[in-house]
DNA sequence: CGTGTGATTGACGCCTGTCAACGTCTGTGG
DNA sequence: CCACAGACGTTGACAGGCGTCAATCACACG
């Protein structure tokens, strides 16, 4: 499953604004590079497992990986997308508790592994470290919130709708407006709460109001626009 | 709106296991003390508002509030309630985004107010505060990666009866197994996520099911075991 | 006693989940 | 090179859960 490839500088991560470790001294920079470890995954590999007890938190240096929880009936709820500079796998540690979710690479990808006691030292040492990952959890907090809310009130087709927004502003869209990130109708539907048949159906009907461009997996978007109205998103 | 009352003693609210202050030192209780404010809230009375820019967080004394978001409709999604020892509005201190929820309060309230300041610089001092309001954002946004999975999968039958074990554990009931909290048909409806209707006339199936007792908002719990197997909770 | 809020009930219909059948594509093994 | 299995996508039929609208009742409060 991992794959040996070239393994990525903590100091060159360190240069990504998106990486929470721009807050680390120099020679903590140096102890993270020890302590990492960093292995490369194809789609489909599992990082970590919804209920085992986390010994690290990961932190990704390329690719895309969803977190999801396994409801009762086996039916998958994605909760998240995590990707270059994001962080995963900090809030079982932190908590103490077991992982509630399971993290699956959708994109092939490189990450660095931090252990426990490591991502635990620097929050004790660093303020400044840990204010910040203090405040990617309450950022991620709000999000869920928002998902919570959107959720429960929203149609299936709005909350579609969202999404396809959501997407293009979080992964982008190639010179075409395709949408850069690949999903299974599936996973559609995990993400939005619903069958994989009614994502189908109104993919359909965004295509046949001329919203959207379907050809395979590959989703043009035509009316931002008005995906944004159907969708109620106001930014 | 606020009617004065006796303030709380942060010395004692320390004493209280449930409180995030119990890792702080005696210097920074006597700070504590000293910065805080407290008031005394009455039933609707709003705390906080969403869309607004917080200026401090809020500890719970006594009482309990309900966080939730106005949708696109008006209609709120509860997110979750807060009771005695429970610190709400730290959120969005220490993301430094606006209020994501309103704070209003189902039950009258005693609640001291920590400026965001003091909090922050707690936070930089201590690490051991630090680690513990860390564990409090991260079990609580575990508690909302469950939610979002139990609102996506689970029917309104199932999360209501979900809904009645939860609040039976967190809020408990008196001696003749009535819930101690008392909500509207409307709060359940706003949890859930459906409309009152639904609400009331699902009630009324328990009732007729013998799973419940209905006096007003009075819920006499009559059988658990089965609510819980109807709502899918294994704890 | 009027007013307002909350609770209840009934009618109605659409959205959406489920089931089933079938098409498409890819990789594998013979 | 072909057959086959398996994963994924698509479409149709169908029912029922649940939202919406409207009317009525219960109760508290000024």
């Amino acid at each position: 499953m991992k794959i040996k490839q070239v393994t990525p500088i903590c100091d060159e991560c360190e240069k990504n604004i998106r990486s929470i470790f721009k807050k680390l001294t120099d020679e903590e920079v140096n102890e993270l590079t020890f302590e990492k470890g960093c292995a490369f995954y194809k789609r489909g590999d599992i990082i970590y497992h919804e209920g085992n007890r986390p010994n690290g938190s990961y932190c990704i240096s390329k690719g895309i990986v969803k977190l999801f929880k396994t409801g009762v009936e086996g039916k998958d709820q994605i909760i998240k997308f995590a990707k270059k500079g994001d962080i995963i796998g900090y809030r079982s540690v932190l908590s103490g508790e077991l992982s509630c979710t399971t993290a699956k690479v959708i994109e092939d990808a490189t990450i660095c592994f931090i252990p426990s006691s490591t991502m635990i030292s620097f929050m004790k040492n660093n303020s400044d470290f840990s204010l910040e990952l203090m405040q990617i959890a309450c950022t991620e907090l709000g999000v869920a919130n928002s998902f919570i809310t959107g959720i429960a009130q929203k149609t299936v087709r709005e909350r579609l709708a969202e999404i396809l927004i959501y997407l293009k502003r979080e992964f982008g869209v190639d010179d075409d407006n395709v949408l850069q990130i690949s999903l299974t109708r599936e996973e559609f539907a995990n993400i939005v709460g619903t069958a994989t048949e009614s994502v189908i159906r109104l993919l359909s009907e965004f295509k046949d109001d001329k919203y959207i461009e379907l050809n395979g997996r590959k989703i043009k978007i035509l009316e931002e626009a008005k995906l944004k109205r159907l969708g109620n998103v106001f930014n």
